[in-house]
DNA sequence: GCCATTCTGAACCATTCAGTCCAAAATTAA
DNA sequence: TTAATTTTGGACTGAATGGTTCAGAATGGC
């Protein structure tokens, strides 16, 4: 029997992740993957079957991270805050050297809705469990139930609106001003 | 001296945008286009360039026709209401056999962000003219020139939003209510 | 009929793509 | 060392890609 050195699976799938959410799916090509990757074409079939199970891999792991962030500034602080937080953090946080990289799911939707219906649909499932995730921190700051899901819809179309905003390389207060805008406006329809 | 067919060119390029629109750059093939336009392989070669130069031509002819409806709805209108409206009608108005297809503008810059600089340029510029546009609304319905600049990026982000959410093939209450629901934001932040 | 012009069909090219396969390392346990 | 196992490199496949070329069909003016 042998153990071999068994290649770091949660890193290696880490960098496949960053290339997917930067480039989309179809511009990632499986050189680029492997290279990112840092293994061998046959370890790739071995480990991952597919280029587009290792997508669906990454997809989940990085709507896990989203809502695992949402979950951690709830925690450490009132619901609303916990929102507008996220919001600019992940506008800070997700960018490469050159640019952001907005959302992969929001991506994922765009870019697979006429051409892939089950990765689309797979990404737009995400999506809605962070609406959840909006709505239920709505209802804890105080809205009434119905009141709570109409601005958790508002919310999600305003984190769809970000994410795209994101990848234009504007001048960084032209998407920071705005979250402050709505934020306020969100705060007085509350209150 | 001859003059044949002079085939339809703004009703072929019609059809190219139409698939454009749909599926993106990258999951159209040429094979897709040409069949879409009944031309031959040659003719396309011939007339269009190029598959990118095509695509070009269809992105600005996107923008012109956006503009296009924005500016008669203005004429006919209220300028707020001129605003929603677009919202209200563009949703309707870009939906094929199943579901929504979003806005041209917004497919392009989230799919060739990090693919092709100089299309998603192109696209987030014509997004920016769209932008200037609502600023010119919302001043015109009273906004103090730094109160409409600030609500025109919400505006905006709104938009991109509600694109991106459009193809997600939600049921159509999803869309439309926070519509309504924003544009009431807006209307108190001016009044 | 004849000519000029436009458009077509199909063959063709080079390149890239995802995916398969296998013999040869590399690695670790015994 | 030997044996078991994992990983690798590289050759290979078949399909699809965007793009080129050109002989000839279709067309309309003369």
């Amino acid at each position: 029997m042998a153990r071999p050195i068994e290649f770091d699976r949660p890193k290696t799938v880490n960098r496949a992740l960053a290339l997917f959410w930067r480039k989309g799916y179809q511009a990632t090509s499986l050189a680029d993957l492997l290279a990112a990757m840092t293994i061998s074409r046959s370890s790739f079939y071995a480990a991952f079957t597919d280029k587009r199970s290792l997508f669906i891999e990454c997809l989940d792991l990085f709507s896990a991270r989203t809502l695992d962030m949402l979950q951690r500034a709830r925690a450490e602080m009132p619901p609303i805050d916990a929102l507008q937080n996220f919001f600019e953090r992940s506008f800070i946080g997700a960018r490469g050297a050159k640019g952001h990289w907005g959302c992969m799911l929001v991506n994922t939707v765009l870019e697979m809705a006429d051409v892939d219906g089950e990765l689309a649909a797979r990404a737009s499932q995400h999506l809605s469990d962070m609406q959840r995730f909006f709505q239920a921190c709505l209802q804890e700051a105080g809205a009434t139930p119905a009141h709570a899901k109409e601005l958790a819809a508002v919310l999600m179309l305003f984190n769809e609106g970000i994410r795209v905003s994101s990848r234009r390389r504007l001048p960084d207060a032209q998407h920071l001003q705005p979250i402050a805008t709505t934020f306020h406006l969100i705060r007085t329809a509350i209150a």
